[in-house]
DNA sequence: CCGGCGCCGTGACTAATATCACGGTTTATT
DNA sequence: AATAAACCGTGATATTAGTCACGGCGCCGG
């Protein structure tokens, strides 16, 4: 049964009644860290509202490279899984709970429905296209105009805003991964930024000292 | 003054009521070929629908450096003079007429008002998001997983969708600004294709033979 | 205690792309 | 005709990133 009180507090714009029947309709799926919740090509038949955990979103090509595009937090939601969703097409990305993760999945009859009965739902939804085009269009960006070491510093940035923490735990196989570049690439970029001083690397460990570079060649 | 009758044939999923309306509250704009529509930091405060035209909106970073994202014909909107009208935002990025065009400009009120007002507006909206998502994944997969060459050739494809013909001018200077590479590797990459039959290029003109590489190399 | 495994670092090499330098062609303008 | 401007093609070279080959370390299960 979902809990409308956790739901109150993490959609706080959500009118009352929109809750309500959201924790009538809707579904809680649990997901252990590591497990994929959407896979590229799997067919989407609902929304997903994350509740707990971290969840992230990435893409895979037909020989299984990746490329990391956003996480999404509790209080957030898919926007891929609506337009999928609503337009009945196949998944083009992959979420991977990256921790223990509960997601409240949301038929898409109703998904249509509350766009036009509840106005908190479609701000909502708006809100959640409107600002993952942005990241998007950021992500592209990087991609399109920046060599990999300024790609991976702001990777490093976005890491320590999603987790909301100067130190972490990653592989330098999985940052590789994220920024589809290899390990090797990834390790020698680390080891200049760890000769200046900016970041600290212990064994599965990434701890961020200092990411200011206006002052730095 | 807007023309109801044209404005019924481009959007043919709009209300009467709310083609009215449009034609009422919005303003028509004239834009000669090559002027810019929209550019980045500016302030938009105005949805555009295009009515005549082909909208070309592209990205350009501190340098100068541009990267095509797509076109928007008659009878689309530009999702992102959307997303920034309705957070008050500057705009992220470049819109060009590429053939004298016409579009509506809709004031930011409105934009939001008609949202709960007709159906048939939000769909539009919504739809607008969602084509230009997935567009924007895609793109987004080609520059993160492959090469030039075959960007290039995804390029030369959409050039031929978009403007309709196998036959377009264009200029390799424009085509490597537009991929963010350089003329020289897109002379060479095109020249290749030429060799192998695939195009055809006369003085500013391109022609597309035959893009199929099933049976290629 | 040993073997396997996953992760890591590094030097050497290769591939892809960008840049430089140059000269050529066409077109418009004077 | 002379000149300028905007294209274009091509060889040489430089830079960036990816790949290969190797060895090291720490951890775990038998």
């Amino acid at each position: 049964m979902i809990d409308e009180q956790q739901l109150n507090k993490l959609f706080p714009s959500f009118e009352k009644e929109l809750v309500s029947n959201m924790a009538a309709k809707a579904d809680i799926r649990e997901i252990p860290a590591g497990q994929l919740l959407i896979k590229t090509g799997q067919n989407i038949r609902s929304t997903m509202l994350i509740t707990k955990g971290l969840v992230k979103i990435y893409r895979e090509d037909e020989e299984g490279n990746e490329f990391f595009i956003y996480y999404l937090q509790p209080g957030q939601a898919c926007a891929l899984s609506m337009i999928c969703a609503t337009k009945r097409e196949t998944s083009q990305i992959m979420a991977r709970a990256m921790t223990d993760a509960e997601v409240v999945t949301i038929p898409l009859q109703y998904m249509d429905q509350w766009m036009s009965e509840y106005k908190t739902w479609y701000y909502f939804v708006l809100e959640s296209y409107r600002s993952r085009f942005e990241e998007l269009l950021i992500t592209v960006d990087h991609i399109a105009f920046r060599n990999m070491d300024e790609r991976l510093l702001f990777y490093l940035e976005k890491q320590q805003d999603s987790l909301k923490t100067h130190r972490f735990p990653i592989s330098i196989t999985e940052i590789a991964a994220d920024l589809n570049s290899s390990r090797e690439v990834i390790s020698r970029l680390l080891k200049k930024l760890a000769d200046k001083g900016h970041i600290r690397l212990d064994k599965n460990f990434l701890e961020i000292l200092n990411l200011d570079f206006k002052a730095v060649d």
